[in-house]
DNA sequence: TTTTGAGTTGTTCGA
DNA sequence: GTCGAACAACTCAAA
């Protein structure tokens, strides 16, 4: 016999959050009881399943939103597996006849969606999504010709005048959770690293989860927004919000981010501003991707396909484990792999070194930062890895070659961070810090230091490799 | 349709 | 030490 009253299914996905959830709460309104639901669909993102930081992420965020439901009586249902089977699955076994979720960009994740969708309304399930990521969705804002936007400054410009997000909402005033019993349990998932467990600097530095995500949120516009245009340069100090892991995670939206900027003291300094700017760059990421779904595998300028990489295997491995010889690269990528994130400023550096001065392709620092990043996002991943190669759309043009030295005295003066994450270097005077290898030996030994020993010789020329640069991309130019 | 101004994040060189 | 220009040419977005 057909339930009076069935359940309605949450899908949660990329929004691991109860307030400001439009898929939750559009499903109490209907005020039939919930099952919320997380489904682990490692096969449906190919090459790009979640990579190692962002699984320890996901298990702790994933504890946190069970012990928020837990907390108004319910709980949240584990599954693994394909999405289509495991939801069909679920609602053979609870009669629900509804499925709320908020949408995903990621291609795969709408191709998947899509078939989900008309399958489930073929059978007479109600399927419905919603908008919990983006203050515009991708099809929401285009140039006066009707395409999509593809320089930053109009899209931020139309954002700002066009597309100011409504207020965010609360929790579900009235949620009524469905009991369900069985089904996975965290461990199930097997989301943790074990053989080794590496994620003792990830659990000192961050904690996944929506109350966390408002905790740093609070503490950001306190003490830092206010001088956040300059501030946000310098690693070594405190000064950016650190909620991109949050916002991959949906564990707060960018709308509720957007509103508390604006309530806040700060409002009106530049720095909010600024900061506001950097929550649009992640929506201009989304657009992006959206509208070139190729984005994170194939150069958005196809003449750049024409472009001679390096394939030095040794050379990625130094980069990748921080022992270049330029400081300023090997304590960001030091800093990544224990921590799991790495100061923006820092990115830009090692990304340019990366394509610029090993000449090894973007796609292989993509794949590392996916690999290593709690904040690994599709969209602001590839964007920013073509940015930084002059691939993509609103590139950065092809003599902006970072000078890792000059970067480092320039936004590290005092060699706060490399002293932070290259402790062999510690005891060097500021002056050489950033470029050891220009010391006299005296100094070198007063500090402990032995160039090819204790830390490494520069793995290559940054002057000659500029010049090298310049030339290929002088090369391509006129291919395509 | 044509034109015009602009385009996240830099570096180097020479005055 | 500081400062402005050059580093290409092209594409985008709007007038």
């Amino acid at each position: 016999m057909a339930d009076p009253n069935p359940p309605v299914i949450v899908w949660f996905r990329q929004d691991l959050r109860l307030a400001d959830n439009p898929a939750l709460q559009a499903a109490a309104a209907t005020g039939a009881p919930v099952i919320p639901v997380y489904i682990l669909d490692d096969d449906a993102p190919g090459d790009w399943r979640p990579g190692g930081a962002s699984r320890w992420w996901l298990h702790h965020s994933l504890a946190s939103l069970a012990s928020d439901l837990q907390q108004l009586g319910g709980e949240l249902a584990l599954m693994k597996g394909e999405a289509q089977e495991q939801l069909d699955a679920l609602i053979e076994q609870t009669g629900a006849d509804a499925v709320f979720w908020n949408r995903l960009y990621e291609p795969w994740a709408r191709k998947r969606d899509e078939a989900i969708k008309s399958s489930l309304k073929d059978r007479g399930v109600r399927a419905r999504s919603f908008n919990g990521s983006l203050i515009v969705e991708p099809w929401d804002i285009a140039t006066k010709t009707g395409n999509p936007y593809k320089v930053f400054t109009p899209f931020w410009k139309s954002l700002k005048a066009d597309h100011t997000p409504a207020e965010p909402t609360g929790r579900p005033d009235a949620l009524q959770l469905h009991a369900h019993e069985g089904g996975l349990s965290l461990d199930d998932l097997d989301l943790l690293p074990t053989k080794p467990d590496w994620s003792g600097g990830l659990q000192e530095n961050w904690t996944p989860g929506e109350a966390a995500a408002h905790g740093r949120l609070g503490q950001f516009l306190k003490a830092a927004v206010s001088d956040y245009s300059d501030r946000r340069n310098l690693p070594g100090q405190s000064g950016t919000s650190r909620l991109s892991p949050h916002l991959h995670f949906g564990e707060i939206s960018p709308r509720q981010v957007w509103h508390a900027v604006k309530q806040s003291d700060h409002a009106r300094t530049g720095g909010a501003d600024t900061y506001l700017s950097e929550i649009a760059w992640r929506e201009f990421s989304y657009n992006l991707l959206y509208h070139f779904p190729d984005l994170p595998e194939a150069n958005f300028q196809s003449k750049f396909d024409a472009f001679e990489w390096d394939e030095c295997e040794d050379k990625l491995k130094a980069w990748q484990k921080g022992q270049t010889g330029y400081p300023i690269v090997d304590a960001g990528m030091r800093e990544l792999w224990a921590t799991g994130w790495m100061h923006n400023r820092v990115r830009m550096i090692v990304a340019s070194f990366l394509i610029k001065d090993l000449f090894i392709h973007w796609r292989r620092g993509e794949d590392w930062f996916w690999d290593t990043l709690v904040d690994a996002d599709l969209a602001s991943n590839a964007a920013s890895w073509q940015w930084t190669a002059g691939s993509g759309a609103d590139a950065a043009p092809y003599f902006r070659v970072f000078n890792p030295v000059g970067q480092s005295e320039k936004f590290d003066p005092k060699g706060d961070y490399l002293r932070k994450w290259i402790p062999e270097l510690a005891d060097l005077p500021d002056k050489v810090i950033h470029a050891p290898w220009t010391a006299e030996k005296s100094v070198l030994s007063r500090a402990g230091v032995t160039l090819g020993e204790t830390y490494p010789e520069p793995i290559v020329d940054h002057g000659e490799a500029r010049k090298r640069a310049l030339a290929a991309f002088e090369k391509i130019k006129d291919a395509g």
